[in-house]
DNA sequence: TCTGGGGTCCTAGGACCC
DNA sequence: TCTGGGGTCCTAGGACCC
């Protein structure tokens, strides 16, 4: 059996932990910039605050209910995170991180020994009493058919208390009956759309159709959640593999023109690409850059460069990766433009100790040992205390990236821990 | 004024190899 | 009328996830 166990409104419980005026308010928190909505809470959804709303836009909505509105605090979000699932991977050694809010946690052979309803509970529980964050338990023989179930938790929390388990086919059915077939793990808008032209209108619906209809329609894709959905385990557990692709793009509060500006944010999103890639014991390949003027402009002249150059050999050196960032952005930059956001890429990612040695130049056996004690300091007394002399040196103005509603960072800084004053 | 960021997998078609 | 057989690798585009 697999249990999907997913935080509830994951981002705004964790604001509303360290401030419990909070409670029964409602609360949004916003993309990067204070873009748009990426997390409500339920009173927020009541109100129809939709998700991936343009904050701009809503103003009215905001004032009108008086919407306690914060900023994307990924220090904070990240650290509760972590400690969701250390708490959930003492279940199960079968254990996967699937998202920053969610987990599937695998109970192999214990099917006659467990009352799935009393581990969900259990879990709820424990993750409720050691990090006040409240979670949602879907329990069910497959992946897709756990995350029906947890979306049955969700939607009908009366029924089980935010648990729900699937195990009778009877049940399986009563479920799946009533998910919209749009609502399905792995259906998207493109398929909803498709499928509903020919009458699937629920998952159950999606699970009657004929194997080789399916196969022929949707490809291997479509089949396997075809299977998974029918009760047979088909999507099985994803290993942590490194990632094969590390990019860090980021949109511009205002807009940047100069070269200068922004050679030295294409220098920052290189440096934390290449931290990224030691992180995982892997070198890079191939260093993408992109530029992009604001498409929402479209009285403004409209330019979006990208540019890849191949390394001279693997590497994970920033110095190196910077130096072919920047010959990138060299190439690509054109005066006269707004530009708005920008990224750097790492592609063509391999192993560390797998080296294609380049007949014509080596790397530098210096930087080795250089990143690994710039590693160590940043670790130490603090992210970015060593820069690179490109970097820009001012602390906490972040690009000029527009956060005007975050919270302190509660469990990661030593000035921000909340103090309690006994009377 | 203002519109996020970071990933994965699959398929079809073309180029190329012997 | 007919035009071998069996592969690999790469790319662009499409779909999906949180």
């Amino acid at each position: 059996m697999y249990a999907l166990v997913d935080c509830n409104n994951f981002y705004a419980s964790v604001q509303r932990l360290f401030d419990p005026s909070l409670i029964g308010k409602p609360i949004i928190v916003l993309s990067n910039n204070d873009g748009c909505v990426i997390a409500r809470s339920n009173e927020a959804k009541e109100i129809g605050i939709k998700m991936g709303a343009v904050f701009h836009q809503i103003t009215e909505t905001i004032i009108q209910y008086q919407v306690n509105v914060f900023s994307s605090n990924y220090p904070l979000l990240g650290d509760m995170s972590s400690r969701v699932m250390s708490m959930l991977s003492e279940f199960t050694p079968d254990f996967e991180i699937y998202s920053i809010d969610e987990a599937f946690l695998q109970f192999k052979g214990y099917e006659h020994f467990f009352d799935f309803y009393d581990i969900g509970k259990e879990i709820r529980r424990k993750i409720w009493k050691g990090l006040g964050i409240p979670v949602s338990v879907g329990i069910a023989p497959t992946k897709s058919l756990a995350k029906c179930a947890n979306k049955f938790a969700k939607k009908y929390p009366e029924l089980g208390g935010h648990v729900c388990v699937l195990d009778s086919q009877d049940k399986i059915d009563k479920a799946l009956k009533k998910t919209e077939i749009g609502d399905v793990w792995g259906i998207g808008r493109r398929l909803t759309k498709r499928l509903k032209t020919i009458g699937v209108n629920t998952a159950y619906d999606f699970v009657k159709l004929n194997t080789l209809y399916i196969e022929s329609e949707f490809g291997v894709v479509g089949k396997r959640l075809h299977r998974d959905l029918s009760g047979i385990p088909t999507i099985g557990p994803e290993e942590v593999k490194a990632k094969k692709i590390i990019a860090n793009t980021r949109s511009f509060a205002s807009h940047v023109t100069t070269k200068e500006e922004l050679a030295e944010r294409i220098a920052t999103f290189a440096v934390t690409g290449s931290e990224s890639l030691r992180k995982q014991k892997t070198c890079s390949n191939l260093i993408g850059v992109f530029l992009q003027t604001n498409p929402f402009r479209q009285d403004l002249p409209q330019y979006s460069p990208f540019l890849a150059f191949p390394t001279d050999f693997p590497t994970s050196s920033s110095l190196e990766i910077v130096k072919f960032a920047l010959r990138a952005l060299d190439k690509i930059y054109k005066p006269g433009y707004h530009y708005k956001k920008a990224g750097v890429m790492m592609m063509e990612i391999t192993p560390e100790e797998i080296q294609q040695l380049n007949i014509f130049t080596e790397a530098n056996p210096k930087h080795k040992a250089l990143m690994k004690t710039i590693d160590a300091i940043n670790q130490k007394v603090g992210k970015d205390k060593v820069l690179l002399g490109i970097q820009k040196f001012e602390k906490n103005k972040k690009w000029g990236m527009r956060q005007e509603y975050l919270s302190p960072c509660y469990t990661t800084r030593m000035s921000d821990i909340p103090i309690l004053k006994l009377k």
